[in-house]
DNA sequence: TAGAATTGCGCAATGG
DNA sequence: GCCATTGCGCAATTCT
């Protein structure tokens, strides 16, 4: 399935394959006016915010849900809270490298699911083969085993009436 | 896979492998409000910001961009709106629904998971089982037919006029 | 302490 | 219209 996009919509998706790390090349330029969308909402929103007559208020925003006392805990801009401040370069380069993390390992967990499936229908099919072999086996061995009550005299009495043919019915039921 | 999009939207995909310097191209208009994310992002903003005590106006959110012939038309309160408008009970419940369906598909996703997985395990068990088995009969198979050759002159010598029968040694190709 | 990997969660698009 | 799925990003956690 595709995916969709709404109405005049530009869109513009970004897959990086293959260095995880410093690949976001210049991401932060990318970002900086969108990649994701979200950063855009952002900054919409905090123009708005501003526009509301508030400062940089926006700037830490208490994330956690509960109450999380990380956020907007002092008041200090120090190295600590520019991970938390939305509009950093940081937050974002972190928020980046966490998506594309997201998307590799749900990636591999949805690979390995698959994978998981494979291995049902191997085993599956391991199953029948060794179903069948038993099958065989055992048929193998109820003949061998008619065959030897068939003549079981010739080794107890050492051969003789050879005429008499005992019954071939097998007596026993050999199978399993 | 990814993305998508949709009416009359315009879609950009960048696909960088490793080593290619794809220019955004004009991301800024790109991210103009979109996709998913980004609608996503949006509204998580404009709940924190709440939070944070920024009194937003949340109102009809700006999900089409400008075209957008959905979102935001023409100016009418009408049912349609509602839908959109973030802060309408209609708009509430149908996330909340919605929030309880992907909860429960979630769950119904990782049991069958798991129920892949005891599969596995109950296959790779069964599968013991039968190689055990086969095991057991190859060699009683194998006893059998030492017995056999060892008294074959029974059959040979000391037998034979019996009908036809001696000929039924050997069964078969013991070979699966 | 930093960064990658996971995980729970909500949103929105889409399938049925 | 409704529920079920699915892709996606965020943030909290866990793992390294």
């Amino acid at each position: 399935m595709p995916v969709t996009k709404m109405d005049g919509a530009q869109f513009l998706v970004v897959f990086s394959m293959c260095g995880f790390k410093e690949e976001p090349v210049q991401m932060s330029k990318v970002s900086q006016q969108n990649t994701t969308a979200e950063t855009n909402g952002v900054s919409v929103i905090f123009t708005q915010a501003n526009t509301s007559g508030l400062q940089q208020v926006p700037q830490l925003v208490p994330v956690s849900p509960g109450g999380g006392g990380k956020a907007t805990p002092p008041s200090k801009q120090g190295k600590k809270n520019s991970a938390l401040d939305r509009s950093s370069d940081e937050y974002r380069q972190r928020r980046e490298r966490n998506n594309m993390a997201v998307k590799k390992s749900r990636l591999k967990s949805k690979q390995k699911a698959q994978d998981t499936l494979q291995r049902v229908n191997q085993l599956k099919e391991e199953n029948e083969r060794l179903e069948a072999k038993i099958k065989l086996l055992t048929k193998e061995l109820s003949v061998l085993k008619d065959l030897f009550l068939e003549h079981a005299h010739n080794f107890t009495d050492n051969v003789q009436p050879v005429g008499t043919e005992s019954t071939s019915t097998n007596p026993d039921g050999a199978g399993q």
